[in-house]
DNA sequence: TTCCAGGTATTAC
DNA sequence: GTAATACATGGA
């Protein structure tokens, strides 16, 4: 399947740490799971093409990889700032995933105080184990001993993992509350899950529930943002999350993306 | 060998 | 409220 893209940064958008599930071929495509089904992606000027032994629909992966989507007024906070004119420059283009909600709850709790490398294992055994190949469903791990989940490598995450499965196994409509919840109530309720705190819910109401005004602050954050805004100083996570919704409001979350892989990629300085 | 990684939970002031 | 500490594990 070949699907019209003309402003679309495939390496940066699957190589940004906002999803786990991919894996860069040699010839540059990336193979992974698309809304469950097995596909490649690779990415030839404006076309996209998608293959695999049961396709997505195209209306699925415009969705997915959020193509709809206008950013100009991104482009305009990034074009505008010249401290971020830098990572604008190399990865317009970048989007972010419309990632299915279980899925980003559970990699992110595995995010904590861990390496992108090490998540994208995890997330690799979990699926080879317990999915049939794609990332296993709540289901699938609340059914899982606290021992099989660290057997698979996940370390002291395993039984947050467990028990937030168990939790989103045992009620139906948790996702779908946090979904229609107002923002300020969705992270509350996020942050109650079991090895969930600030960062990480801000994480999965960005990446699995697209509330754009999520801006997840990391020590790449901390870094980027002391450089640019506070003159190198040292400040609290809180005081970059509030200059974050202060400088740009609801596309505070986009923006993130921008800034955390710019100063990963050394793009932007962090001091 | 030691250190670090998209933090969180717990405990102590 | 803010500060220190343990936590599993793979890669550099």
């Amino acid at each position: 399947m070949r699907i019209q893209a003309t402003d679309l940064h495939l390496e940066a958008t699957l190589e940004s740490g906002q999803v786990f599930g991919y894996e860069r071929c040699a010839d540059g495509s990336y193979r992974g799971t698309l809304r469950g089904k097995r596909i490649t992606l690779s990415a030839r000027g404006p076309a996209l093409t998608v293959t695999g032994p049961v396709l997505p629909t195209a209306r699925e992966v415009r969705d997915y990889l959020d193509l709809e989507r206008d950013l100009s007024p991104v482009y305009a906070w990034l074009r505008d700032d010249p401290r971020l004119r830098p990572t604008l420059a190399a990865y317009r283009g970048l989007r972010l995933i419309r990632q299915d909600p279980w899925e980003a709850l559970a990699c992110f709790i595995l995010s904590s105080n861990n390496n992108v490398k090490r998540i994208q294992l995890m997330h690799a055994r979990l699926s080879a184990s317990l999915g049939a190949g794609a990332f296993p469903a709540a289901s699938a791990i609340a059914r899982c001993h606290e021992r099989t989940l660290r057997d698979i490598g996940l370390g002291y995450r395993a039984p947050y993992l467990q028990r937030s499965a168990t939790y989103v196994a045992n009620n139906p409509h948790a996702l779908e509350t946090i979904r229609s919840a107002d923002f300020e109530e969705a992270r509350a309720l996020v942050s109650s899950y079991p090895g969930i705190g600030p960062k990480v819910a801000d994480c999965v109401l960005l990446y699995g529930f697209g509330r754009y005004e999520a801006f997840p602050v990391d020590v790449w954050m901390l870094r980027v943002m002391r450089s640019l805004y506070f003159k190198g100083r040292r400040v609290s996570g809180e005081r970059v999350y509030r200059e974050a919704q202060k400088r740009w409001g609801k596309w505070a979350g986009y923006v993130q993306q921008y800034l955390f892989h710019g100063a990963r990629m050394g793009v932007l300085s962090v001091g």
